[in-house]
DNA sequence: TATGCGGGCTTAAACCTTTTATTCTGTGGC
DNA sequence: GCCACAGAATAAAAGGTTTAAGCCCGCATA
């Protein structure tokens, strides 16, 4: 069943029967009546290919992420598919898994496909494969990748500001011994919050140096819970690079009965969903994630309607600030003693 | 950059750059040689849609899910996309969030992009809409609706088998009074798990009617703790007939000073990755996502390779079994008192 | 009544690939 | 040296839609 079959039922054209689709407002009410009237009837629903074809749009947006399971990214799909519907595109999810191989399929999938626009979500991308997209004008949106990449839109994450609060926060509960467990070292967002703890620190005269390197998962967070721990002087605070690592920290924490928050101040960072319900619910720095999709979507439609000529690279920013839940609370040493 | 400049180049005519690549045998090794060069120099890709268009077949799988922030969608969705790799497929994931106009969207959406398969991995879903796939003779993946449905591939999902091993687990613990919080009654899902629930515990003579309403989220976890608390005889152990359920339950045992598992023994359903990440980790009866997935596509995959004509609607089996974690233990009765 | 004009329909080409039917090339047999 | 034939390449059609160009018709004007 094709525009012909209605064109022929409808007693029009094909091209009519398009012109009435697509809502063309020179169309004779009587016909386009006619025409809905078979469209209805059949259950005729256009082929987008064909479309696409012609158009040389295909209505699709990628999004490349690191990996679906991975906690913070489902949120962004999810906001990146509303969007989609209300635009009438359509989203194509790619997940690099951490292979060189996916990611290349990834790119591959997202050319293959036509997509008029990519999202790169990911932390850490080869140079190389973007050169494919770019080679094409693909627009892309990216996250946290440097300023040296022309006629490429960017999001920045102010990571300064949650985590100017996150440290002040501590600090106004008397915590003096803050330590930070970063995330790995070569992923520049992981690097940016480590860097901006180091500032926060120093801007109120504490010492920053008290950091242990994760790996943003659980385990990095409960390895460097005990290396904390067998300090000499163990901080009565923790601050994390990710609320994974933090809900490392937790586990660890409870299998050694040190209680969260009385013994030990915890935040994490992102605010991904799964910090609402963790026992106790912890206190993070939030980035959100749904408003990350919103940008980035809203870039690429930017970029998708504009003329590939006046691409300048554009710049997006989005800040991030703590969400006090309950995995904080004043130092244990100026605590008034409960009686038991 | 189409398959024509390619052929220009190579000096071969465009059918035989296609046959090239699609590795058809009988063409020349001498042009192959010379059109695949000429592929690599330009970088080019063939066009999805222009192959769709005439071959039919999009080589695209469509995924019908709740929504995918639900913990129990991201594994399900990450599987279903290497399977899709694997097999040079690309995959459609749309979500309805529970609403009947998403719903009507994701089905139009599907047609539109004229998937070759569709998974339906939602809990709920308007028969009505249903129809316009299988009048289209899109084959289809169910999980868990009744064998009333000819022509479609179901996946039963054998739940007694899991719910057995836990109740008999709690029961070794020496629980007796066991309650069930069973989700929304409407789902059939659902009622399959309270089912389960029921006839395990009456095979070995306990009472099944210790049953409280949740609604598969946090919430309903949590009040459900409070009614049962509340009640004159509360119980040792709870089943829960999801883990964000059991989740919430554990969140009000904490905010209830109630200990897990020392007071109260408590038991999932689902195995998300989240139970793992809990304080302390959840036992939980496991209905692998990524089994799931793997049938799914699977199914799809044998139903998109068939002739239509042959489809008396196949079943496939999932069945469910205990992981132990951390927090079930024995009855507090019957525990020998620790000395503080 | 003839002419001009414009609104709105239709025809036909184009988008890029696959594939069938056809043509071409070269080889082997007589 | 010619013919038949196999093997491989090509030409052309098809797939479903959009859209530029052209056409038809009715109305207003002279």
């Amino acid at each position: 069943m094709d525009i012909r079959e209605i064109a022929r039922r409808a007693k029009v054209s094909t091209a009519t029967v398009s012109r009435t689709i697509n809502h063309v407002p020179t169309v004779d009410p009587q016909l386009a009546k006619r025409v809905w009237k078979v469209v209805d009837e059949l259950g005729y629903f256009p082929n987008t290919q064909a479309r696409a074809l012609v158009s040389g749009r295909s209505r699709i947006f990628g999004l490349i992420v690191s990996e679906i399971t991975n906690p913070f990214f489902p949120e962004i799909v999810q906001t990146f598919e509303n969007l989609a519907v209300q635009n009438n595109y359509e989203i194509l999810v790619t997940s690099t898994v951490h292979d060189p191989k996916r990611m290349e399929s990834s790119v591959r999938r997202m050319i293959e496909r036509r997509v008029d626009g990519v999202a790169i979500l990911t932390f850490g991308m080869e140079d190389t494969l973007l050169d494919h997209l770019r080679f094409r004008k693909v627009p892309l949106v990216f996250v946290d990748v440097g300023p040296n990449v022309p006629g490429i839109a960017n999001i920045r994450i102010d990571y300064d500001n949650g985590i100017r609060q996150a440290v002040q926060h501590l600090a106004a509960f008397r915590h003096n011994r803050i330590a930070f467990v970063s995330g790995p070292v070569h992923l520049k967002s992981a690097a940016a919050r480590r860097a901006a703890f180091k500032a926060a620190m120093t801007e109120i005269a504490l010492s920053p140096d008290l950091i242990v390197v994760g790996d943003h998962h659980m385990d990095g967070g409960m390895k460097a819970l005990v290396e904390l721990m067998d300090l000499p002087n163990p901080p009565t605070a923790v601050l994390c690079s990710n609320d994974m690592t933090a809900i490392g920290v937790m586990r660890e924490a409870y299998d050694r009965n040190i209680k969260i928050p009385d013994d030990l101040s915890l935040i994490g960072f992102d605010d991904i969903r799964l910090s609402e319900f963790t026992t106790p619910p912890l206190t993070t720095v939030q980035m959100s994630q749904a408003e990350l999709a919103r940008i980035a979507f809203q870039a690429l439609l930017n970029e998708a309607g504009r003329e590939p000529s006046s691409n300048e690279g554009r710049e997006y920013d989005l800040t991030t600030k703590l969400v006090l839940r309950r995995s904080t609370a004043l130092a244990p040493n100026v605590r008034p003693k409960v009686k038991k």
